[in-house]
DNA sequence: AGAGATCTTCTGGTCTGACCAGTCGCCTGG
DNA sequence: CCAGGCGACTGGTCAGACCAGAAGATCTCT
C-alpha cells in the first residue's frame, strides 16, 4: 500500500478548452448557475479565463452539445444556461439505435424492460395526484379517438410520460422517454396505417390504458408490468423481422 | 390537410459547424467510417468543406465530446474514429446523477431494472460460448480473492459486462455498463472498506456469481433476475439514505 | 552495417484580429 | 405617444500566425 501511495500517475495533457468547459459545467451542476441564468459574453469570458476566444468558443460548443447551455447570435445577455436535460441522453440513445449496433428489435426489447419496471414501480409507489392525472389523460384520449389522430398520439405520449414519472424515478422516466422517442424515430414512415386501422389501434390503446389504470389502482405491480410488455409486443411485433420477433417473445415470457 | 400542406415551417438558422458535424457523424453512424479509421487532417477538412479552420475545429469538438472521435496533437494520421460507445451515455447519466435531479438511489434502482432484465434474457438466450466465457471469468475471480483486490474489481466488471452481452441485446448491455460506471463514479470514495471487509465482500461476490451461473445453466430467467436485484440491494443499501432504501426495497419486492 | 542522435515536416492546440449579420436599447422626429 | 432609425453590442466565421509534440527521414558515429 505504501509503495502504491508514492507511485505517480501518468500525467495526461489537459486542453485549455477542456478546463474552461469543466469549470463552467461545475458551476452549472452545482446549482451556482441555475437554469435560466446567463453566461457572460464570449469576449468577457476571454478576459476572465485569460485564453483566446477560439478556446472559449470550443468550450461553449462542448457545453452546448451536451445540452447544458444554448446560445443565440446577437443576444446581448450571453448564452443561456439550460441545466441538465434528458436531451443529451436521448441523443446518445438515438446514436446507439441508429448505429448498426442495434436494430428496432433491440430497441423495443429495451423499452419493454424500462416500461415494465416503471409500470411496476408506479403501481406500488404512485401518489394520488399521479393517478388523477393519468385518469384525466386517459379520458382525454378516449374523447379524441376518431377525432384527431395527431392529438391522440400526443396525448398517448403524455400518458406514458406521466406513467413513467409516477414510478418516482426520474432517471427511469427520462430513459423511457428517450427510448420511446428513439423507437418512434426508427419506425418513422413505416407506420402508415389506413384510417380504419388507425381507429382500431386507438381503440386498443384506450382499452390498454384502462387495464393499466386498473392494475395501478389495485397496486398490482407485476400485472401492470405484464400489460406494458404485452402492449409493446402487440404494437411492434409486426414491424420487426422474424429473428427480432423471437427476441421480443423471449422478453415477454416469464415476465 | 391541404391547408397544413402549404403552411411554412419556421426556418431556423443552421450553423456551419453543425452541418460539418452532421456530415461526419452521418458517415460514422452509417459505417462508412468504421472505428479505427482516420479522419483527414484539419487543414484538409478545411479544403474539403470550404470553411474556416475554427469551424472545422468546433465541429470536431462536438464529435469528440460525443465520444465519436478522438484527436491527439501531432498525430499525422488525423483524428481517430471511435464509433459509438457507451461513454457518452455514462457521461450523461453521470451528469443526471450529479445534478439534484437524480441521486444514488435512483441510479441503483435503475441499474436493478437493467441488470435484472439482462440476467433474465441471458438465462433464456445465452449461447454455449457465453457460458464458457462467464465460467472462465468466475474462476479467475475466485483465484484473485485476497490476492489483488484491484484486479478482482476489474474481473468483476468484466463478468458483469459479459453477462449483459450474453443477453443478446447490445443496447441493453451498453446501458447497463454506462449505469454501472455512473454508480461507480457516484459512490467513489464512500467505498472505503477495510481489508477484512473487502475480503468478505469478494467472497460474497464469488458466491453470488456462482448462483447466477447456476441459474443461467438451468435457464431460470426469473431466478437470475431476482439474484441480480438482490445482489445490488445487498451491495448498495447501506450507502443510500432511508428514503432511497425504501425505494430500493420497492424495486426488490414482487420482482 | 547497425544504432543512435538530429532534422524536417507534418499534426493539433492556441492566439490574434478582423468582418459579418443579426439583435436590442436608445433616441429622435413625427 | 409611438415609429423608425441609429449605434453598440452579440455570436458566427474566417484568415493567418505561432507553438509544442509526434513521426519518419536523414545523418553521424561506432
Amino acid at each position: 500500500m505504501a509503495a502504491d501511495a508514492v507511485s505517480f500517475e501518468p500525467v495526461r495533457p489537459v486542453r485549455a478548452y477542456q478546463r474552461v468547459a469543466e469549470q463552467i459545467e461545475e458551476r452549472i451542476l452545482s446549482g451556482e448557475l441555475p437554469p435560466g441564468s446567463r453566461l457572460p459574453a464570449e469576449r468577457e469570458l476571454v478576459r476572465q479565463f485569460a485564453v483566446g476566444r477560439s478556446t472559449i468558443r470550443e468550450a461553449l460548443r462542448v457545453l452546448q452539445s451536451s445540452g447544458l447551455i444554448r446560445s443565440r447570435p446577437g443576444d446581448p445577455l450571453g448564452a443561456e444556461v439550460l441545466g441538465v436535460s434528458p436531451d443529451n441522453l436521448s441523443q446518445a440513445l438515438d446514436r446507439l439505435a441508429r448505429s448498426h449496433l442495434s436494430g428496432l428489435g433491440e430497441l423495443v426489447q429495451f423499452r419493454m424492460a424500462l416500461d415494465a419496471e416503471s409500470y411496476r414501480l408506479a403501481a406500488r409507489l404512485h401518489r394520488a395526484e399521479d393517478l388523477a392525472e393519468l385518469e384525466r389523460l386517459a379520458e382525454r384520449m378516449a374523447e379524441l379517438v376518431a377525432v384527431d389522430p395527431r392529438a391522440f398520439g400526443e396525448a398517448d405520449a403524455a400518458f406514458h410520460r406521466s406513467l413513467a414519472e409516477a414510478s418516482g424515478n426520474a432517471l427511469l422516466a427520462l430513459c423511457a422517454r428517450a427510448v420511446h422517442d428513439a423507437v418512434a424515430g426508427a419506425i418513422e414512415g413505416k407506420l402508415s396505417r389506413s384510417g380504419e386501422e388507425a381507429e382500431a389501434w386507438m381503440l386498443r390503446s384506450v382499452e390498454h390504458h384502462r387495464q393499466v389504470l386498473a392494475a395501478l389502482r389495485a397496486g398490482d405491480g407485476p400485472g401492470a408490468a405484464r400489460l406494458g410488455r404485452q402492449a409493446l409486443y402487440d404494437h411492434y411485433a409486426e414491424y420487426v423481422g422474424a429473428a427480432d420477433r423471437e427476441r421480443l417473445r423471449a422478453a415477454l415470457d416469464e415476465a
